[in-house]
DNA sequence: CGCGCGCTTCGGCCACGGCCGTAGCATCGG
DNA sequence: CCGATGCTACGGCCGTGGCCGAAGCGCGCG
């Protein structure tokens, strides 16, 4: 068989768990120091070193030195679209009665708002979807998506600015809401839009988490674009 | 962090090279019972008989019983494309160089044709979708695939009846080939495709692998229907 | 220029988990 | 009803790999 090897061991360098959480730390796009990795991971940084290392040279990190530090990154979204992916799984088959069980104040962030690599998910992400879908802007399907034209003047009327579809990469997909479980906005256009909510000051990210928090000024800007009611 | 260790214990299971294997030879969609699954990962009935009990309980696999046989396979269609990400980031990240050195005799049949899960997979399934995109049978994006009314009439023609889109599953999406790194049709419509090929006798399976070959029948209809040649 | 900080390398400890042999439990055939 | 077959449960062996403490670079800052 082809490369059997090399498929399990990606999997077995993903289910290490403080490698795990550290690709999981990673999964809002940004890129993080070694040190920083190593204490949302809880284990000291010369073990983390050792991970990152083990993770750089097998592609699914990229490193750029800057200075005396060392930013880590996931190397290509597509490794993000793998984790999300697992992700995905893994939350199906948790037990309900335990994953009702560690919901606290945090998880309740995560679960109303939260990056997922580079664009929004949680329930304002799926909400979001549901209205531009309600309107024809655009069309989501489990199976792919598209941005209808009145779509594109929607976001442009939001200060919005889509890169055009020439560009490499994948300009509309769906991604499964791993909360919600219903599927929310990802590629070229879902990034935009994380992009445009962020740069109005109407997201705001919380601490070293992937959950964010809508600013006073944002509930009012996202009630009134996208005709809904944030209530939590 | 919401379930951050059921991610990682979901990727610790696909990690072990004796589970790897095994998952891969369920990729197919068939469902295989424990003794032949020892066999293709190279242990023991009894060591098998540990680990999938153990991808049963997370809930992985699915078993059924059938007389004193046990037959086991991937729960569900999510799990079997969160695989399909895991391989094409390792293939991705293989070492070109290691790639070309294991190409043998039955890698080339694995290249040429295979099953995915449920739908065909290889050079003959990118020719294929190739065709249908060229006719405007069928739009295929990274993003995103949809069948058009032609396409529908062309499978219809081929004595491939399509299941209805308002059932729950994916009704066509692109799968990424991991060969030849461009995308094939998966989704209901290419399992269509896939079960009117072997139901028609054009393609048959290679003993226990993923692999299919082309009977002389087959390459007659197939070269007619897509206008393609198939030379090796 | 030399201290300090971030990061990496090395060495040794320890435990988790895979593996098999043996033995026990179901199901089918004679 | 007894033997054969497919599978599972238990116990012990052993290797892989994660973890940390201590020590060694490399870069910036004072």
């Amino acid at each position: 068989m082809l490369s059997t090897s090399a498929f399990a061991e990606t999997a077995a360098l993903i289910g290490d768990p403080a490698r795990a959480s550290m690709l999981t730390a990673l999964m809002d796009g940004r890129a993080l120091t070694a040190a920083e990795l190593a204490r949302t991971a809880g284990i000291t940084p010369q073990t983390a070193s050792g991970h990152l290392a083990r993770l750089t040279t097998a592609g699914l990190l990229a490193m750029e030195r800057q200075g005396r530090h060392r930013y880590h990154r996931l190397a290509t979204p597509a490794v993000a679209q793998m984790l999300e992916s697992i992700m995905s799984v893994s939350a199906e088959l948790a037990t309900p009665s335990r994953k009702l069980a560690v919901v606290g104040p945090r998880d309740r962030a995560m679960r109303l708002a939260r990056t997922c690599y580079d664009h929004l998910a949680g329930r304002i992400a799926v909400a979001m979807a549901d209205r531009m879908v309600a309107r024809g802007q655009i069309d989501l399907r489990p199976d792919g998506a598209a941005l209808t034209e009145a779509g594109l003047g929607f976001l442009r009327g939001l200060g919005v600015e889509v890169e055009q579809r020439s560009s490499g990469r994948v300009f509309c997909r769906p991604c499964l809401d791993w909360s919600e479980r219903r599927p929310h906005i990802a590629g070229a256009v879902g990034a935009a839009l994380c992009r445009g909510c962020f740069s109005h000051g109407w997201l705001r990210r919380i601490d070293g988490t992937r959950a964010v928090a809508v600013t006073p000024a944002g509930r009012l800007a996202l009630e009134q674009a996208f005709d809904m009611r944030l209530d939590p």
